[in-house]
DNA sequence: CGGCTTTGACCCGCGC
DNA sequence: GCGCGGGTCAAAGCCG
């Protein structure tokens, strides 16, 4: 990294010598020209160069401070993780005795609205969901590749496996013999659903993925009937999702999701899908309690948590995101709230050639709302690559393990480097923007940039410690840059 | 013509 | 055992 750095800072010199050359160039130059010339480029090359290493020395000692920031999350995570394997293994101990398996604690450190008082076992509880929520959103979502496995603790991976065993399940005679514990848990894991309150006029909320209606059913207390879709990306995937207005305010529409994809997503649907995953699984994370509902906010987003309402049901817990009301909306970045409310059922917005996302993600809707980001993106980027050459080092060093060696060949001259530069730049830079997203770590899609050295103890991946090393250089590279102005 | 929606019928679990 | 209600199926119709 540190060679890399020098290598740019040597190619900045010499770009400022040769523009400085072509500023003086004349068709014919004397040789009187040529000498005050040379005699000013050596001039120009040792001021440049001194400046240049004081550059550098600043570029070093940022280095190493975010090197020792990165060991000292790395230990943070390290001593987290283990404590949450210790937490679990209590609580495994605890649950064994424990008569009230259904219902959940979400109560992540904040007060919640039933209830307040909170004894040392609860303390620990909540500790383990939180810290099992940190793990989880570094674990499991933060890259689109790995949503999988976090929504597999959702679903039962038999249930899996296509609609029409997911059917058998459902169907299957409740006079099974086998009525073990972990057979109990595992449908109880199986019926763990996500329902999802927005504020929309359309018959359904648009969540990026393609639903086939299947069934409609007029429930008891509620005059809006409840409409029943199965996800069609792929033939066999055996999510579904309820659909119903609410009664008490009919432009709330409530969407509950079950299940979870085995086919990749596409990327607008990532953070939805990633929203329910980490709800469903911070609700079955949850340890029991003796409270009924329990509410948080996670990412500005609005959680609460209760046994199915219908009472007449088998108590599966069922997790609300409630996206109606925006009482942090300063910082939540209200997803899905954002997309226009007249949205057809199923929207197919025209695809376009980008992708941004996991090689798993191919070519499908991209919303004008994503455009707008990226190509913000984009353009600070590109302004920031072109007018200061100390931040393109840092960068090209920082995500150079990331995008491959340049296509620019050695002798090529720093035009066509330049521009290989920012070609991979904005591939890394669309690549982070997608792990960004895809984790729902922000609620802004520059968010990642602002926060970048707090977060890098989420991600313990190679490839998120790439995408941390991106951000920490350009928090440097940005800060380096305030510092010059 | 293929894919989607609509809608009545059916299955199943649960409470009384 | 019966009735109720949630969930699903599948035929018919609609649409691009």
């Amino acid at each position: 990294m540190e060679v890399l750095l020098m290598n740019m800072a040597d190619d900045h010199a010499v770009k400022q010598e040769e523009n400085i050359t072509q500023e003086g160039c004349s068709p014919e130059p004397s040789k009187t020209d040529i000498g005050r010339k040379v005699r000013k480029t050596v001039d120009l090359k040792l001021s440049s160069s001194s400046s240049t290493h004081d550059e550098l020395e600043t570029a070093k000692e940022e280095n190493e401070r975010l090197k020792m920031m990165l060991e000292q999350i790395q230990e943070n995570y390290k001593s987290l993780q283990s404590r949450f394997f210790e937490i679990i293994k209590q609580e495994s101990a605890i649950e064994e005795g424990s008569e009230e398996p259904e219902l959940v604690s979400l109560s992540l450190g904040r007060s919640s609205p039933t209830g307040s008082k909170k004894d040392d076992k609860k303390t620990t509880i909540c500790k383990k969901t939180e810290e099992d929520d940190h793990n989880k959103s570094g674990l499991t979502l933060g890259l689109d590749s790995k949503f999988q496995l976090s929504t597999e603790i959702v679903s039962n991976p038999s249930h899996e496996n296509s609609s029409k065993d997911a059917n058998k399940v459902q169907k299957r005679p409740s006079s099974d013999e086998d009525h073990e514990e972990g057979v109990e848990q595992k449908s109880q894991v199986k019926r763990a659903r996500v329902s999802v309150r927005t504020r929309c006029d359309a018959p359904t909320m648009y969540d990026g993925c393609q639903w086939r209606k299947y069934g409609q059913k007029i429930s008891i207390g509620n005059p809006c009937p409840r409409a029943y879709y199965r996800c069609t990306v792929a033939p066999d995937c055996p999510v579904r999702k309820q659909v119903q207005r609410s009664f008490e305010d009919m432009s709330i529409l409530v969407t509950t999701y079950e299940g979870s994809h085995n086919h990749p997503i596409p990327v607008s649907a990532t953070t939805m899908a990633s929203t329910t995953a980490a709800a469903a699984s911070m609700l079955l994370s949850g340890s029991s309690t003796s409270q009924p509902a329990l509410s948080t906010e996670i990412n500005g987003l609005n959680f609460s948590s209760s046994l199915h309402e219908n009472s007449r049901l088998p108590s599966y817990p069922t997790i609300t995101l409630d996206l109606t009301a925006s009482p942090s909306s300063s910082s939540s970045f209200n997803y899905f709230n954002r997309f226009p409310t007249n949205c057809p059922a199923t929207p197919r917005f025209p695809s376009t050639n980008l992708n941004f996302s996991s090689p798993l993600v191919s070519n499908e809707s991209f919303t004008q709302e994503h455009y707008f980001y990226q190509k913000s993106l984009t353009d600070t980027l590109t302004k920031a690559i072109t007018s200061d050459p100390s931040f393109r080092s840092l960068i090209s060093a920082a995500i150079s393990p990331m995008v491959g060696h340049s296509s620019a060949k050695p002798g090529d001259g720093t035009d066509q480097r330049g521009d290989s530069f920012s070609q991979n730049l904005m591939e890394a830079a669309f690549n982070s923007q997608s792990l960004n997203d895809s984790s729902l770590r922000g609620s802004s899609y520059f968010k990642g940039f602002e926060s970048s050295s707090s977060r890098i103890g989420s991600s313990n991946q190679s490839s998120s410690l790439s995408f941390s090393s991106f951000n920490a250089a350009s928090t440097l590279a940005f800060d380096n840059k305030q510092g010059k102005n």
